[in-house]
DNA sequence: CTCCTATTGACAGTCACTGACATAAAACGA
DNA sequence: TCGTTTTATGTCAGTGACTGTCAATAGGAG
């Protein structure tokens, strides 16, 4: 009985985080979460690959990465353009903090989906090194200017997670700058 | 009937990577390795807590690199002492490579075992920047510099892997030189 | 030889996930 | 408006990963 469409979905994710949040995610089942949003467990399964799942979006980051670092001021360097993408990206993270704050609480205290979560930031990664490669880098040191991208926008997020006044922009600037610091402290 | 003792942990490891090389991963049954191994599903469990980790060592990485760094000279800047600690570990990994080779083909393929393997990886930055605060570098930066220095080896891991003529050594020094150049390209 | 302990087997059960088929609502063309 | 087709869901059965429990046996300590 098809009555609403697409936010079934979100029922799902909604009920998913709530059982999660409450109970713990090992202890909640799927067929629970089905229930709680009024289907069955077997729907579930054909909205999300896994139980997982339910708490990631679909990777919108990548995709809007991808396209910001082809859009990057070609006399920028490899780091600088992937750093200049993260930060146009900035005000996407301060949107999604709603869902992404209680979701993150979870996730931190569950292993399953911490691996999750490691997965869809090599995913990104993967993505940065390939839209670096489109940009004449060498594939080894795109890979390694990516990896280093993303430890540098982890410092920000993490920075910015304790001090929200300052615009995340502005924290992924320092990260930068920190990163400078670090790997040439024998500079003369 | 309980006859050999631990060499039961290396029987169903053998047959666990010799199975996932031949029909692969997802289509192999816990059962069909016990059984190669001639004990019980249950048995395999026992020894291991997953399916996944029958082909993942327990980290003996992250404490060897916990000492190297704590013996790293003091007047080591925190990158450098962390890639130095890599360095002297290198022969590990050299003598590891004739297991960890036909593993790293089997898991390249697996998505399920590549985020086991992110969760290791993980592991091993977080025991990084644990070992680097001990050291009193702050926690932020600390973990900027564990996550960097992760790049920075598996930057230098690839290029071993391409060219293996060459001592790992050498290939940590050059990948430590390559993200000196990324992370100042605009320096006058 | 006997007791004790560690390891395993045997068995039952839960839960994540999948394939197959039936059904009803919704979208669509005539 | 009606019949057809598409789409989302329900139902059911089945596989396989993992866990708890208890019994049985081998090996060592005394």
């Amino acid at each position: 009985m098809p009555k609403d469409r697409g936010d079934v979905r979100r029922r799902m994710r909604e009920a998913a985080l709530a059982l999660f949040y409450e109970k713990g995610y090992d202890v909640t089942t799927a067929a629970e979460i089905a229930a709680r949003a009024g289907v069955t467990e077997r729907t579930f399964f054909r909205h999300f690959p896994d139980k997982r799942e339910v708490l990631f979006n679909e990777n919108e980051l990548a995709e809007r990465l991808d396209v910001k670092i082809s859009e990057a001021a070609p006399d920028l360097g490899a780091l600088e353009a992937v750093i200049w993408a993260f930060q146009s990206l900035a005000p996407m993270f301060e949107e999604n903090l709603k869902f992404a704050e209680p979701a993150h609480a979870v996730i931190s205290r569950t292993p399953a989906l911490q691996e999750r979560q490691l997965a869809k930031a090599a995913a990104i990664t993967l993505a940065i090194s390939e839209a670096l490669q489109r940009r004449d880098i060498e594939p080894g040191t795109a890979n390694l200017v990516a990896a280093t991208a993303m430890a540098v926008t982890a410092h920000g997020l993490q920075a910015w997670k304790q001090d929200p006044s300052v615009p995340l922009v502005d924290h992924f600037g320092e990260a930068h700058e920190a990163l400078i610091a670090i790997s040439s402290p024998a500079r003369r």
